[in-house]
RNA sequence: CGGGGCGUAGCGCAGCCCGGCUAGCGCGCUUGGUUCGGGACCAAGAGGUCGCGGGUUCAAAUCCCGCCGCCCCGACCA
């Protein structure tokens, strides 16, 4: 492709909006422009890469036995409240105004309802969909570009089977796919156990990238490998133990004590003998939840146990259901709570908590004793330094980007579309359920996330928009341009992906600038300097390695970095 | 949805506080000429409902009210 005959329009200036890296050389190396928050135009250059993504993502798809289907967009709102999944996603799910129509954020539905209809016996089972397409969400908050959009590309596939057996199977042919694009990619990846969350399901992955830009936080240990996203991470911090002495339950005045800090000051005690309280309701259900000192409850735990629309009560419930407010709460003489503790805080005794009345505190709580205690759980966040619940050695906490996510849904979605088939016995069964997916832009932002320098991007063979990138620099000098010419018509006939510098009248500074921008793997200098000695010069984008060599063996060069690179 | 910031030419910004002549600067763009190995130079140009609506005033980019949009932090997030 001729530079000269193309759409790529480079900035030299960063644009203000954008924040991160990604954002920042995606709009100034052309590949895109913003429509509105959350909503992109992808320009010829950045569609290239798009391309390359998905067709990675395609060879690896239909390498485990996918097979790829176009699903509507627009689907009918109907089948999502059969699901209940208007209600779950809320005001995420985008709802068209003049017809009964959604605008899909994910093809569960679809694939549930053409499975319904299709899917009669275990002989068409197993089954793996795919499609590669484009998601809406209603997103209220996009950021860092093209990371949390409200349009988005998605490749999501889902898995058919007729058992269980079938299903880990099958989420294990995707993890293995899933390893595999993201390599190919050039990405460097973690794979986290994660919280399956309001797709329901009973177990779930998440493929992530090490990022400050993420919006996930994941727990890893970089000695034994274990990795976990914080909503679901474990370690093994000391849990509290029992002191002999079998004291009596003590009422202390604490005026004007309401952290857990001012407690330990107040006290001057240890805070893992602090018991901190909070309330939460569920179902109108009063819940204490007891965790040792400054420990932070985990959301996504608590709702695992106590289901999804468990909320924090408000200040007024407070006062109403224990007497007291936040800050002098605890287990001691409640009513009409269940109280569930924090596995930390298992069997313990000799603890200080609140007592209902405001600034009063109770110390010696025995809970095997005094409370009436309805279940130890892991309810705590885990904190970076932590000893690893594998290994014991510190924990470290990072930001990450998720990239895919893999899922075992079982049969909800089979049950509430009434997804059926005739197993060996003539019995009728649901159809057992996996979904899986990619962000493909993600992919995209990702890679220079990972792979960029002050100068630009800095592409990965596997999904560079072009391999070389031809630099024509005399423009005025007629046996330079003839042998530019020589050598872009050589690699085109070799289908080598060759982007073209041919612009007359553009000084080379401004070329070599543009090329280090949009970031091919290698450049090709063609310039008086070199063509005299029937030369030309190779730099290597990554490396920035330079070599003078000799014009006819340009195509067997680029072909043998093709191969080296693919080690 | 809570908090903060911003909206002036394609991009980056100044001007606004303290109202006043024809709204500026750099980059980019057009034309001509020179230049040609790390974002060249000279000359002449084009390009603006100052986000939108209303108000105050002799006079509004500037002050007041309302709305919209965008970014960041948080809440939320299959």
């Amino acid at each position: 492709m001729r530079i000269s005959k193309s759409f790529i329009p480079t900035l030299k200036e960063v644009p203000s909006d954008a924040i991160i890296p990604s954002h920042q050389l995606m709009l100034r190396a052309g590949m895109m422009r913003q429509l509105a928050a959350g909503i992109f135009s992808f320009l010829p250059l950045g569609y290239r890469v798009m391309k390359k993504v998905m067709d990675l993502i395609r060879e690896e798809m239909d390498a485990i036995g996918g097979q790829e289907f176009h699903l509507p967009a627009l689907n009918p709102i109907e089948i999502w409240e059969k699901t209940g999944r208007v209600e779950a996603f809320g005001d995420t799910l985008f709802q068209l105004k003049n017809r009964p129509l959604v605008l899909a954020p994910t093809h569960e539905e679809i694939i549930g309802w053409i499975a319904a209809n299709h899917i009669e016996s275990y002989k068409d089972l197993p089954q793996i969909w795919y499609q590669i397409q484009t998601k809406f969400r209603n997103e209220p908050r996009p950021r860092s570009g093209v990371l949390r959009g409200r349009q988005f590309v998605m490749k999501d596939s889902y898995s058919l089977d007729a058992n269980w057996e079938g299903l880990d199977k099958s989420y294990d042919l995707h993890a293995e796919a899933y390893k595999k694009i993201f390599s190919r990619a050039g990405l460097k990846f973690f794979i986290v156990g994660a919280s399956s969350g309001a797709m329901g399901g009973t177990g779930s992955q998440e493929f992530m990238v090490e990022s400050e830009s993420g919006e996930d936080t994941c727990a890893i240990c970089d000695v034994c490998g274990y990795a976990a996203n914080l909503e679901v991470a474990t370690s093994n911090v000391e849990k509290a133990s029992r002191v002999p002495a079998d004291l009596k339950l003590k009422e202390i005045h604490t005026p004007n004590v309401k952290t857990i800090d001012e407690l330990k000051n107040f006290l001057k005690v240890d805070e893992s003998i602090l018991a901190k309280s909070l309330v939460y309701i569920q179902d109108r259900t009063p819940y204490l939840i007891l965790l040792m000192g400054n420990d932070q409850l985990n959301e996504t735990k608590l709702q695992s146990i106590l289901g999804t629309n468990a909320r924090p009560a408000h200040p007024d419930e407070l006062l109403e259901l224990t007497g007291a407010d936040a800050g002098s709460i605890g287990p001691i003489g409640l009513k009409g709570f269940k109280i569930i503790v924090d596995k930390r805080l298992e069997n313990a005794n000799g603890l200080v908590s609140g007592l209902n009345k405001n600034d009063y505190h109770v110390a010696n709580i025995d809970l095997m004793r005094d409370v009436k205690v309805d279940g130890y759980y892991d309810l705590r966040t885990v904190e970076a330094g932590e000893p690893c619940s594998q290994c014991n050695s510190p924990l470290r906490i990072v930001n990450a980007i998720e990239l895919g996510h893999i899922f075992k849904l079982g049969t909800k979605y089979a049950d509430s579309l009434n997804a059926k088939f005739l197993d060996v016995n003539g019995e009728m069964k649901p159809i057992i359920m996996g979904s899986y997916g990619i962000g493909v832009e993600r992919i995209i932002a990702c890679s220079i996330e990972q792979s960029h320098d002050e100068n630009g991007i800095i592409w990965h063979k596997s999904i560079a928009p072009f391999i070389v990138h031809l630099i024509l620099v005399n423009s005025n000098i007629e046996k330079v341009v003839e042998i530019a010419e020589e050598i872009y018509n050589k690699l085109n006939e070799n289908h080598i992906d060759v982007i073209y510098d041919d612009r007359i009248n553009v000084s080379p500074g401004y070329k070599f600038k543009d090329a280090d921008l949009l970031g091919m793997p290698l450049q090709i200098i063609v310039g008086e300097k070199n063509i005299v000695n029937h030369k030309i010069e190779v730099k290597e984008r990554k490396t920035n390695n330079r070599q003078i060599i000799d014009i006819d063996d340009v195509v067997p060069f680029v072909k043998k970095f093709l191969i080296e690179n693919d080690k």
